[in-house]
DNA sequence: TTAAATGCAAAGGTTTTGCAACATC
DNA sequence: GATGTTGCAAAACCTTTGCATTTAA
């Protein structure tokens, strides 16, 4: 057992409600990332997991990070190319990002509305909309 | 000569009024990008110089593409983790990206539009808002 | 002439992949 | 026992960097 707040039992449901099978890396994976609110690197999320759990490699953290995007359980942000970015909050909000420190926050849904329908050219589905706020540090 | 819309002259006055030394890379890179409304992938553009001048390496584009960006001259799109897209329109608009194809399409102001003021944290200065229409090919 | 830009090739970092070993049901 | 998952290391990918050479003003 760890310090975590999200148990291995609401883990395992979780992954059973997404349909995909329960293993043990995909538990400690979970947990990393449902415990609280993050906005993570595939290499943070790797070394979050390592502190519970020694022998999670970081091919399948990286592949599982996949594997919960794919199903919606977390969703992956693209503010810095070189890096992705997942963030375990699903519901509707949007994103400020630091470009001289690279943090990521969350803006409320409330805060920043989209207005507008986008024309979507024929045999299109809309996946999702991104709204990200860019700021600096004061002087650049 | 080369069948560019946008002559030389044109993008040595774009340079000259930017604050970069003119240059003949430079030159064959302005064009490029500015003959006509484009989002495209450094190599993309690479091998769009090449074309017209098979003397400009990849490390020159790839670093002129990143000062352009910095001199606001064009846009750095983050559609997809794995490669930038240069957006040479640099008027307000959004993106409508294809994720199953890759390609990019302008969304006008109008159609789509921002509303409110996200609360910047203290000594934060905005840079930019970037909203992406991710959207797929029916039937995923 | 002199500072700056370029080209080449190598390094850098993140992410993916192939395949044997393993765990889960 | 059968299918799917994991680990390891290597490969793949895009991008940046160091340094000698060349170019522009």
């Amino acid at each position: 057992m760890n310090a975590y707040a999200y148990a291995s039992s609401d883990a395992i449901a979780c992954l059973r409600q997404a349909g995909i099978p329960v293993t043990h890396q995909r538990i400690e994976i979970a947990r990393a990332l449902f415990s609280a609110p993050v906005h993570l690197s595939a290499d943070q999320i790797w070394a979050k997991v390592l502190e519970a759990s020694p022998d999670v490699s970081r091919a399948t953290v990286y592949n599982t990070l996949r594997l919960f995007s794919e199903k919606r359980m977390i969703r992956e942000l693209f503010v810095d190319p070189q890096r992705v970015v997942y963030d375990s909050t699903t519901t509707p909000h949007h994103h400020l990002y630091n470009i001289d420190t690279g943090e990521v926050r969350d803006i409320s849904d409330d805060e920043l509305r989209v207005i507008g329908e986008p024309r979507l050219p024929a045999g299109l589905v809309l996946d999702e909309i991104d709204v990200i706020v860019r700021v600096r540090n004061r002087a650049a």
